[in-house]
DNA sequence: CGGCACAATGCTCAGATTGAGCATAAGTGA
DNA sequence: TCACTTATGCTCAATCTGAGCATTGTGCCG
């Protein structure tokens, strides 16, 4: 057969080999100066349930992907979604969980940002601090606790390995993304992180664990999703700790108006690292990412802070920057 | 139905309610300079042809997305692909084409970045410079000149718009891609551009006329491809145009050594711009991203260039930085 | 009512990073 | 040898950053 052959066949191709294909929905929002992802309930008594993102098949009805997203978000959490993004579409075989007979199990994954956080609606859905799932990523109170354990048991991971290669490529990886021997931080590797602790086994989801965790573990390796919601979960952390350093995209988390103090915790929250306030402030003006109202915030303690909206004509200038994150070097 | 049962029947209604899910490549090399993607004939003499990217269905022999792409490649191309990322995956019902009698048809499309071009291989797949489909996008030589034309014609479509927002909202749209109305030109939004010119009616493929362009045409608003291929041509490029300049992937277009300048050329290739050559040197040597090797290049007129080669290292280092274009301002 | 604690806001300053250009070096071809 | 071409070295002003000190409004507490 030639190419241009192949390439003709390709619908019909596809048409004798369908695949199943889901999608998955992280909905995040801020308050209170914490990121919180929508979370439903999944499972059945029997199996055990556990924490899972929104979720649904595609099916014909739905237009395109995204609708078909906002159709499944709005019936299991009625939760009206405002700024999507798709995020990846994890489609390996090796997924734990559904291997569904020889057709391929894909699923789409979207990334959302929404402004209120309603708890009314089902009681299966509801927010919770990020966090929780991946504690590692907190840098806001310093270096978390449980990263010690964890270096300990990644390090003893990478010795295990009797392939001398093998335990170089290790080490290389645990520096690149956990800091580890001489390597930094980087915020934004966050699924890479989550990656390393699957392989190493410390994730309970790679041995078809979901459920809840034991106090201890909940402490060092967070809690456990449905199926490779968690995975999904740093994909989209990731994603968007990269975003704001070059797109408003905060602003979707914000409400109509807020203090600049409010909006650097927010994206404080986000990244899970302390800034410093004069610059950040500095950077938020030259930018001119928001414009003053006349009000200001009364009856907490200290000087009332000036409230503040988002400039939306930024998304129509040139370089629509976001912020540049240098972290506060904390006093130790 | 609760929501945990809902999401307990994810896998069955999928199962119900398969889709057709077909994988893309977009695979970029840089020769000689210039920008390059391979590309493969598509269609029947009956039908006519036309240029298309790589491209087969999703079958259950595949073990992962990537790897089916991977074969799917080898066996169109006969090119073995080395990085290869995610890009996005579309599935909007009316893509042009292929409306599968109520099937859902999505692709997952990804971008491969190759060393070497060998066009050894099937006669039907050739490298064409990418800007052949999207000309308005090569910068090099200051401003393409088609994009008069092209101007005009976008005015005139939103001067079409009879109702003053939706009017305004496509001026808006205009500056913010185009850099007209005052807006400036910003080198990542290739895909914001194309579907612009796609909304505007400047995109035969709108038509579904995928063929051979008219001299004039060809020129003006480039080469149609085979489907929405040149939607997931701009999605490459437009991607490929962010990436380098916070990761170091150029590299994997460049051979094992090479000159200073040759990699400038190769950045200036696929940004569409040009940069001030010293100062592009400083930022590579200051972030180490090149070592020297004892070779220097010979024949060619002017001084011998010193040939570098990628330090491998900096993949393992703290930022892993890539380019930050500041386009030299040419003189005119 | 005066003083205090607290958060917001204003301002400074040295060091690093950029954008732009001039100057020099080292080959080729005539 | 000269003319030309490209590579490479170096300078300099403008701007940007990181860090910290100083001042300004408020509520609260004697």
């Amino acid at each position: 057969m030639t190419t241009a052959e192949e390439i003709q066949r390709h619908a019909e191709g596809a048409l004798s080999n369908p695949s199943a294909v889901g999608l998955v929905a992280v909905i995040i929002a801020a308050t209170d100066g914490e990121p919180r992802a929508l979370t439903v309930q999944v499972g059945s008594q029997a199996k055990g349930r556990s924490d899972g993102l929104p979720a649904g098949p595609l099916v014909p009805e739905h237009p395109t992907l995204e609708r078909g997203l906002r159709a499944w978000v709005e019936r299991q959490t009625h939760q009206r979604l405002g700024y999507v993004e798709q995020l990846y579409t994890f489609g390996d075989r090796d997924r734990q969980g559904d291997d569904a007979g020889g057709l391929h199990s894909l699923s789409v994954a979207y990334l959302a940002l929404v402004r209120e956080v309603r708890t009314g609606g089902l009681a299966e859905a509801s927010w919770r601090n990020w966090y929780r799932y991946l504690p590692w990523e907190d840098w806001r109170e310093g270096r978390p606790e449980s990263l010690g354990e964890i270096e300990t048991k990644l390090l003893a991971w990478a010795e295990q390995a009797t392939d001398p290669k093998l335990r170089r490529r290790r080490e290389d990886r645990l520096g690149l993304t956990f800091g580890l021997c001489g390597g930094a931080w980087n915020e934004e590797r966050v699924l890479e992180r989550y990656e390393l602790l699957f392989e190493a086994g410390l994730i309970p989801e790679a041995q078809g664990q979901c459920g809840e965790a034991s106090e201890s573990d909940l402490a060092i390796t967070g809690q456990p999703m449905a199926l490779d919601h968690r995975r999904v979960l740093a994909t989209a952390i990731g994603r968007l700790r990269g975003k704001i350093k070059y797109r408003p995209v905060v602003f979707e988390l914000m409400p109509p108006t807020f203090t600049l103090f409010q909006l650097q915790r927010t994206v404080e929250a986000l990244s899970g690292t302390n800034l410093h306030k004069q610059n950040f402030r500095r950077l938020v003006a030259q930018q001119g990412l928001v414009e003053e109202t006349d009000d200001v915030t009364s009856g907490a303690t200290g000087r009332p802070a000036r409230l503040v909206r988002f400039r939306r004509e930024v998304l129509l200038e040139r370089p629509a920057p976001g912020f540049r994150l240098r972290p506060a070097r904390r006093p130790a």
